[in-house]
DNA sequence: GATGATTACGGACGCCGTAAGCATA
DNA sequence: TATGCTTACGGCGTCCGTAATCATC
């Protein structure tokens, strides 16, 4: 179980590929094959099936462990690195997508009370933004995605208290103008499973957590989008090409689209949370204070 | 931040000595010597004083990621070695002392449904539940703590969604029957602050939480009582040793002491939670519906 | 001076690269 | 047959124990 095995068995899990976790680790193709054996002895259990390359029952348990693991492993690195360090005068916040509208409407007002802070923002994939401030290379960062109300994100936890909440808003699903479903008042997200979705992991929501809150096996993708453009998911969704999921705010005044409330589900809403590492606690407090004013602005 | 040098420095941590870690871990007092000096220059900080041992800034930062990285490996090994394994045929549960009466009444009812189940039970000291859940000696554990109405407990997680909530109730300080603010309607507890108070981490909310929840540096201890037994514990309180903070029911019937209402407090409550593998994520799905019937019978 | 952490040194083991082997598509 | 994972083997580095050294109470 030591890291550097967790962290060439996720590769591998991810690439689906012994030799190209090899080369992306800078190992040799033997030399994975030997970490993943070795793990696969420590643990007493295979991990993964061979040619092709997936993951057995152990090995999807140990995945689920192996990546919140090395994200705190990480986040406790950069958090010791920065108590040794000189206190930071620069500040750099990320945020997924969807919740970039509240960082630019908060920043605007922090700069009026604290002008002389140099801050960096960067909207990045989710996914990119909780592992960015394990790492340290971001001070704060803002999540979002589906929970029931006034219930946490479900985020691996890299530190004590390390998200706090941010604000909650309707969920809708997003469906072309002329789509059949465009003119109910509100839906239920498990009528929805065998619909056509936006596979968009980087800035929608993740089909994986659609079909956990909707408890359902369905929401198959139809198209996938990589990228972080808001506005290229919502064209995709208004060409017909699937459904996609969003906090409400962000359909205003958008042509073509139609978003329909999710709200009659067993209560499940939008909801962000601003991540930090302990030590910048005390700016995420300020921060939080300048976000949790209301839903963002257009 | 291999696993092996982070236990050795918990357990020095822990016992303040690195001949007393060694001794305890089977190395000998120069290994233990070699791997917290490995460990600080990886991470390029200094951990721990000596002479006499003790935390600096950045040895406290990196418990604070030790202790839940160790138990969530503990947690994946454990889940692993059920994967590989047989199925289990027979139950462990393990409680806390404050939440033991729920599965005592719990199990009775559980019994009638599922009479061939092989069941144990244990009452451990608070924070042993959590480590034998992710070890996989048990297969549930009880958990409670104080948190705020709706809000889950802190526990550091140990798997996706492994912990259900049993219920909430009211808490309550616990006074000797004489004792000046005895007659009180409720108190808040930030007032209580500098009172004498009884250290009983194994059996009542450790004083470290109700500094936590009062925003203060009070609740120092006047007694400490190590053992898991709560009529102990009223008795020392009923003898005005010091006060301790229970839920409400646990005092139903005590001769001696006195319960008030620690609700008017920026909203603090008792909460009971279920802990588990996820692999026994089903039984526990079982045994949640039978314990959240209600608050405990006496 | 005794207790306890550090440093020096040596043997054993582990890890990774090279290279050969082997199975599957 | 080719791609790709596994096994064999050897060098190098790491880890821990013994023992001597150093510092602090």
């Amino acid at each position: 179980m030591e890291p550097h095995l967790l962290r060439t068995f996720v590769a591998v899990a991810d690439l689906g590929s012994f030799s190209a976790a090899a080369t992306k680790l800078g190992y040799t193709q033997s030399a994975v094959s030997q970490q993943i054996a070795a793990l696969e002895s420590d643990l007493g259990a295979a991990l993964l099936h061979r040619r092709p390359v997936s993951l057995t029952e152990a090995g999807e348990r140990l995945l689920e462990h192996a990546r919140p693991l090395l994200l705190r492993i990480d986040a406790a690195r950069a958090e010791i690195a920065r108590v040794a360090g000189s206190p930071p005068s620069r500040i750099s916040v990320g945020a997924t997508p969807l919740a970039a509208p509240r960082v630019a409407a908060a920043l605007t007002r922090a700069r009026t009370s604290h002008p002389r802070a140099e801050i960096t923002v960067a909207v990045l994939g989710r996914g990119e933004v909780l592992s960015q401030v394990a790492a340290g290379t971001l001070d704060l960062g803002l999540e979002e995605g589906i929970s029931a109300p006034s219930d946490p994100l479900r985020l691996p936890d890299i530190g004590p208290a390390n998200a706090v909440r941010i604000g909650e808003e309707e969920l809708t699903v997003v469906l072309s103008a002329g789509h059949p479903l465009a003119r109910r008042p509100a839906l239920r997200l498990a009528d929805l499973a065998d619909a056509r979705w936006l596979d968009a992991p980087d800035t929608g929501m993740p089909l994986a957590d659609l079909r956990a809150a909707a408890g359902s096996d369905g929401f198959r993708p139809s198209l996938s989008y990589h990228g972080t453009d808001v506005g290229t998911l919502l064209a995709l969704a208004a060409a017909g090409h699937g459904l996609t999921v969003v906090p409400r705010h962000v359909l205003a005044g958008i042509p073509g689209v139609t978003g329909i409330s999710l709200s009659t589900d067993p209560t499940l809403v939008h909801r962000t949370e601003l991540v930090h590492g302990t030590l910048t606690a005390h700016m995420a407090a300020d921060l939080a204070a300048a976000l949790t004013a209301g839903p963002a602005p257009p």
